[in-house]
DNA sequence: CGAGCCCTTGATGCATTTCAACGAATGTGG
DNA sequence: CCACATTCGTTGAAATGCATCAAGGGCTCG
């Protein structure tokens, strides 16, 4: 019955992203039953595409397992990170007709792909499921906006401290320990700055006994407040 | 009947934000009745807030006329621009429960008013209209998208260059010749730079013969594919 | 005509990028 | 199991872009 077993994997990761509350609401028992049905699995290797910028954006994918990163390149070979994504975060919800970036793994990883039609199906049946859907895409919105916001206010250095803080908050699990999937460049990226000066940063962090480093990856909070103080000004 | 004409000019507001094929849609005359209706015209002068962070999002607003600019302060006294609005552009869409920026006038403005739970009774009459309201949130998504993009890859220059890029598409109405309702300053927070630098890329501009100024704020495009190439670089 | 505001311009210092070399970790084939 | 190559991160030095500090100029409005 390994069947059953995936389509658990895929409700559990459903309800993570539709917020626990969500199963409470009416009709969301047959709207996991039916999406889970329809829905697929997909196994990932490191450095994967799962979709290209430009691509048709039929599909929206959850992270069953894994790390998945979002980024637009230029025609010079400069390139953005908009997003790092974990499990029960969401690809591809705000797409139109084509996406506006491509998706990679940074680790092998299990991500369930939906069809979007599928989805705009569905609401009509389930319109509290289309009332969260929205909710879920105005909540992107603000986080963008909150990204927007550190990429014109901070120094480099500060732009990092607050990237840890977010990656303790998503990957710590309630520890001040985490490991970080993504490379310096991919970080560097992300926050607008040279490989270099995110190292840099890193080094600057390390030095001032904010955080401690094993192994470039592993990363520990050695004073949280002091971080937080550090990170906003 | 000058209720009536208020009434023609918030339903030119609407159907210019939802899109012109959106009034042949099932339901969207019934729609644009019901929420004329109900919507309310507001006049505000200049420098004045419409709404601030964290107060309570009720509303929805579209300019009529005039010019609005969303913005976040902080604690330390400097600010961010998150975006710049103008005549069928619409503001608090994507909010939840409270605004996470403040609305403020550049201008002399007219805006229409409309609550939120409104539109949101009104989906479960019209759900066409709820599926365009949504595709305006997604593609609100990708300009805040593109925004970022630009913050992290450009320099000084070349992000303002993008910027006028954009005032003329927005502004131009076709010409090569616009107004900017905004001062340095407000450009420099929307773009993460000083005031004396956006400063000095204006003047840069104009000396490269890419652009000329008038009065400070009267803008013409010299030449429209020099400036592009020197955006993109 | 003068006050005030905004914009421009110059000079200086600092943050960040760029260029370059080195070091650590990982993987490969002999 | 050990050279060797490769990739990635760190660190240093030089160059550059940008912010800051400071002064002056042009509009606008009373």
């Amino acid at each position: 019955m390994s069947l059953d077993i995936d389509k658990v994997a895929i409700k559990t990761s459903l309800s993570s992203f539709l917020g626990s509350n969500c199963t409470e609401m009416d009709g969301a028992t047959d709207f996991f039953e039916e999406l889970a049905e329809k829905a697929e699995e997909v196994n990932l290797g490191i450095n994967e595409y799962i979709f290209r910028e430009k691509d048709d954006s039929d599909y929206v994918y959850i992270p069953v397992s894994g790390a998945v990163m979002l980024e637009r390149a230029t025609l010079t070979g400069s390139r953005q990170v908009f997003a790092f994504l974990f499990t029960g975060n969401i690809l591809g919800i705000s797409e139109h007709k084509n996406y506006s970036f491509s998706a990679k793994t940074l680790t092998n990883a299990v991500v369930i792909k939906i069809n979007q039609q599928l989805i705009l199906d569905i609401f009509d049946k389930y319109p509290a499921i289309a009332q969260r859907y929205h909710e879920v895409t105005r909540h992107i919105l603000t986080l963008i906006l909150d990204q927007l916001f550190i990429m014109g206010q901070k120094t480099a250095h500060q732009r990092l401290a607050h990237f840890l803080l977010d990656m303790k908050y998503r990957l710590g699990h309630g520890t001040q320990t985490f490991h970080l999937p993504m490379s310096r460049q991919d970080i560097a990226d992300y926050l607008g700055m040279s490989l270099e000066t995110a190292s840099r940063g890193f080094s600057k962090l390390k030095k001032d006994g904010l955080i401690s480093i094993e192994n470039n990856y592993q990363i520990t909070l050695e004073n949280y407040d002091a971080l937080k103080a550090y990170a906003e000004d």
